[in-house]
DNA sequence: CTTACTGCAAAGACTTTGCATACTC
DNA sequence: GAGTATGCAAAGTCTTTGCAGTAAG
């Protein structure tokens, strides 16, 4: 997987290069997998900034398209950076909330969609998730 | 679609037949597409009940397997009825948040993705949405 | 030196909890 | 009558907003 280099990207989109942001899009690059507001915070407490700036850094990297707002099944609130190489899909543990990748897009199925449709002019995204258990899970007997 | 007997369903699940349980069920079985807690308290209104008794019997039924929880995208609490005709996937509004139901699955791909997996033991259920803009929308010119 | 970014305090929205009362079965 | 379901008040959690101070370009 490419590396970002999180300074020209921010520059790119007129954002500063503070500390904080930075950071975030470090904390991004270094994650396979998405991470929700809670981990986010939890990992960023080392730069001792206010929760609050953490979410308008995510608002604000939303809004211009670095990174992407998603959620799974019921769990909520986790954002991934926007590759150039295209995204994957996720399996959620539905006992621990691990999760993992898995490489394969459905993108052709767009195009299933829109033909089964009748109120829609365009489709521009999809997600798609799964849920299971974890080896660790199943193994613990649940 | 086959229509279920709130009555008898609450009596399977344990549940006690109050108008509120009642009406409820009634939406879930009118509504094609998946509700929102927002929606569902204003449909519910007529019941003059407490939106606490709402969020209850919500949770009574998610945990007894009547309902399911879902979400879309950044867009969450959604819930709909677990119908044994099996489920449909959706695509949501980028701007009204309008939902349509699209009738095919995509079941067969859990395979794929346990294939794939590396982490995971089973996969039991998968969640597909798409984004687009509604005709109505793509007209309103945005 | 301009204005984006941040911290702090407060408000806001949404959801849950506790307990007394009402209603089903 | 026993025990579930409900209403009301309050607390809890998560997120947003306002404003003044700080720092990046």
């Amino acid at each position: 997987m490419a590396k970002i280099n999180p300074e020209a990207l921010l520059h790119e989109h007129g954002f500063r290069n503070t500390p904080l942001r930075i950071g975030l899009l470090e904390l991004f690059d270094a994650q396979k997998i998405p991470l929700c507001v809670t981990d986010i915070v939890k990992k960023m407490r080392r730069y001792k900034v206010d929760t609050t700036t953490i979410y308008r850094a995510l608002d604000a990297f939303v809004e211009s398209g670095i990174i992407r707002s998603l959620s799974f099944g019921a769990e909520r609130n986790y954002y991934d950076l926007i590759r150039d190489t295209g995204h994957s899909h996720h399996i959620i543990c539905d006992y621990c909330k691990t999760i993992e990748s898995v490489p394969f897009c459905v993108r052709s199925i767009e195009t299933n969609a829109k033909q089964t449709s009748r109120l829609f002019k365009t489709i521009t995204s999809h997600q798609l998730s799964f849920n299971g258990t974890c080896k660790k899970c199943a193994r613990a007997v649940r």
